[in-house]
DNA sequence: GCAAGCCACAACCAATGGTTGTGCGCCCTT
DNA sequence: AAGGGCGCACAACCATTGGTTGTGGCTTGC
């Protein structure tokens, strides 16, 4: 099926007539008429009657017409997704049940009519994600960068939420009926967070996360996929790790995993929004008003050092915050 | 832009190879390698990445997926519409702005996954639209036959649901201040119901409700659409006219007409679904139900005395209902 | 009765979209 | 290091499509 063929025929319905849709669609009038009756003949019905006037749609036109029209839509914005200068708002995150992409599909279910689409660059090194900002491939990218001398001078980076952990466990796992935890509970018990790249920004939070609060975290082996990870937490009474409170993760229903707050303090992965300095995306403005809009961890609330920028309201570094729990 | 291509874009960008996506599609490889180059060329935009071991999405890839994906379904749904034998659901109404559409509107909104599509017939014969369910041409029809002896055999018809009927006038009527009315307070005004054709079903509703209270209802005259009536209201200090408590009919703001309930009785006309005896479409009895679960209009009301099916939990012949207005 | 307007059909031609055959590059094996 | 396997791209070829112009039939309105 012809997607032109399927603008003739809105056009044409829509005026009544195939000779001003082809006048509109600048080709001859014959041109619009085979167009028509090749869709017709590719479904096998007739979608218009011919009248002494013009045309009007018959039943099926009529049924088929929404649908045309929607189709013709969507082809609209498939286009503006990628037309090169102009095309719609480019965002990366690490995964598509990630914490980040839930807070950007909130953004979207209140913004519709943005033009959005959520892509994912597929590497670990934060620095090619800010060079894919800094060419304008992507317009925003939730990445950390731990170490600001990397930045280009017209990449920024902001922060965009809190993201607070928890401890997912199965249901052997001594820890599995707590309501809630604190980090001092968990000192003895293994965590498991297969997949993390030696000196990417999830290595740097989990090292500094252990010291801190002399956990055993084990960041060593492959990442097989979430489902291996969710069937070993499901089958062991040792193992858990850690996810994002927001982190869509889905498990059969028999796996009977749980997802336990971690509190006093919370712990807080800060996630982060690389930007571009210079000709930001119209639409990022909605994305970042969102973000801060959003409301910050509850105190106490742990961070890394590297979260250097201040929370909102607050004076002094986050780094004294960090090192050590401080009650409210 | 070719469908075809989409869905072989699709299938490339699940399978990661074009090679499988090929085979599946029933096509050589080398037939969705250039399909694929020429939707790039299309678009201007390199979707794949060409690997050794098949190809992955670019972020222009990325983005464009999910609209393909959308426009193939939409292209299957906008088949699946037309096609002869096991169509979707088709249901004829008066006007896409009629109480008819609004109920069908609301049951597609509680079950979006109804393939479900609106038509109108544009006639004003219900003989033609009993003949178009007879012949299955539609599912079902929102019309009401005044007259059972014309119905064949299989031919059913039920009552679809009350619409109660309310004055619309323009600011400077007389009545324009009143928050309700009784058809007594109607009696000596002008009511304008252009565009009825003689002899139909709201020929005979208007002739009887004009005969029962006494009213002056002008039926005379072309419609030249619901623009001019409107227009014709705003304007006017003594024209009025009925319309559907539920219909939606759009009016520009400065217009500032006034709808008006009457009610003791209420003046409702009852709407009447026509549908086939035989082999009625699997989608037909949730519209059914969904209209046997709308409340009928309060009492006290007045029906048409052809509205011979009983209200629900109701003994004796509504005609007797008709003819005088009952006290609840 | 005739002119005007609109759609369909015919003839023609360039371009498309499919095929088969082949070449190139990468990975993995030996 | 060499070679086979695999997967995509390019070339050549051909049937079909999708555009054009020209024309005819039909209805409508003057």
């Amino acid at each position: 099926m012809d997607t032109e063929a399927l603008r003739s025929f809105v056009r044409a319905a829509e005026l009544g007539q195939f000779r001003q849709a082809a006048d509109e669609l600048g080709v001859t009038q014959q041109a619009v008429s085979k167009r028509i009756a090749a869709l017709e003949r590719e479904l096998g019905v007739r979608l218009f009657a011919r009248t002494a006037r013009g045309v009007e749609l018959t039943l099926d036109g009529q049924a088929f017409l929404p649908h045309a029209r929607s189709i013709a839509a969507g082809v609209e914005r498939a286009i503006t997704a990628v037309r090169p200068g102009s095309r719609a708002l480019r965002i990366d995150v690490l995964g598509r049940r990630s914490a980040q992409a839930v807070v950007l599909h909130d953004y979207w279910r209140a913004h519709p009519e943005t033009d959005l689409d959520v892509v994912t660059l597929r590497v670990d090194d934060p620095r090619i994600a800010v060079a894919a900002v800094e060419a304008g491939e992507i317009d925003a990218s939730f990445r950390t960068v731990t170490d600001p001398a990397v930045l280009p001078p017209d990449v920024h980076i902001m922060h965009a939420f809190d993201s607070p952990l928890e401890l997912l466990v199965g249901p052997g796992h001594p820890l599995a009926s707590a309501r809630r935890l604190t980090p001092a509970q968990l000192r003895k018990h293994r965590i498991w967070v297969p997949g993390i790249a030696p000196r990417s920004e999830w290595a740097e939070f989990y090292d500094q996360l252990a010291t801190d609060f002399d956990l055993r975290i084990d960041a060593a082996g492959p990442h097989f996929g979430d489902e291996v990870l969710l069937d070993t937490l499901a089958e062991s009474a040792d193992v858990a790790t850690l996810v994002g409170a927001r982190d869509r993760y889905i498990w059969p229903a028999d796996h009977d995993l749980r997802r336990i707050p971690v509190v006093d303090p919370t712990l807080v992965y800060p996630l982060s929004l690389v930007l571009p300095g210079t000709n930001p995306h119209p639409g990022l403005s909605g994305i970042t008003a969102h973000l801060e809009s959003l409301p910050r961890a509850p105190e106490p609330a742990w961070l890394p050092p590297w979260a250097t920028t201040p929370r909102h309201g607050e004076r002094g570094t986050p780094t004294a915050r960090g090192t050590r729990p401080r009650a409210r």
